[in-house]
DNA sequence: ATTGGTGTACGAATATCTTCGTAAACGAAT
DNA sequence: ATTCGTTTACGAAGATATTCGTACACCAAT
């Protein structure tokens, strides 16, 4: 087995079926169109590609297949941070955190979660 | 103007630039082929490609050229990262950033970075 | 049962990225 | 000036990703 990572339209299709969950290739097309231009067959062949690639499921048991996501997000997310801190940010983490930090809004909420974190972090070293 | 984002490869070639400065095709492949199987005219083809793209600049004065990052690494570093928040982490940021203190070591001193624009985020809100 | 709408399957064209063989230029050492 | 090692230039093959035309299946409404 080789390669099994997501291109960048396969990406965009993952993200659609974490965000919605099981969906069909319409609604997926419908979704991506908005912001993209491509048709639908070309949506459809990706999405069996991204099957026999294992990326997704298919429930094939009703005439219109429904597909899910086989690879979490979490998984996927912590695949690409690494390859990115890695090559774009000279191996450093923190890097990374300030530069998202620095030009994208958080919300109060989120913010608060990351000082709890860094606090958890303290402490454990402290003690 | 098309896009002109980096590929893979390409971005392997900015890390070292990055990294050392400027450097000839001789250098960049020394690192590079510590970590990757690769000829040394694929490096020379695909620098002379980023040259054309105007990925790098390149100094031709003697028979030796060399070359220099023509893209920033804080800009290149905004511009994956938005793509990457969008498409892997559902739009938000801090997401990305739990995910990644969660999973990578970070230094003190680094810590104690975040923590203080964190501080600085709490006060600029208040005031 | 014919028609129209919606779906999947398939194959091929296109585009893009990656790799390297080969040739020619150059300079240094003989 | 010949040879040797290093370099750039060029072109093309190979790999991978993207796009879509076309055909066929199915169902529902006529």
């Amino acid at each position: 087995m080789k390669h099994t990572r997501p291109t960048e339209s396969e990406l965009e299709i993952l993200s659609v079926l974490w965000e919605k969950g099981a969906s069909t290739v319409r609604e997926i097309h419908d979704v991506l169109s908005q912001t993209k231009d491509a048709g639908y067959t070309t949506t459809l062949k990706l999405m069996q590609i991204m099957h026999e690639k294992k990326l997704l499921h298919r429930d094939t048991s009703s005439k219109t297949h429904v597909y899910t996501a086989a690879i979490s997000q979490q998984v996927t997310q912590q695949q690409l941070l690494n390859k990115m801190i890695d090559t774009v940010f000279g191996g450093s983490a923190s890097q990374l955190v300030l530069q998202a930090l620095g030009h994208h809004h958080s919300s109060d909420e989120e913010l608060e979660k990351i000082r709890q974190y860094l606090a958890a972090i303290e402490k454990q070293q402290k003690g």
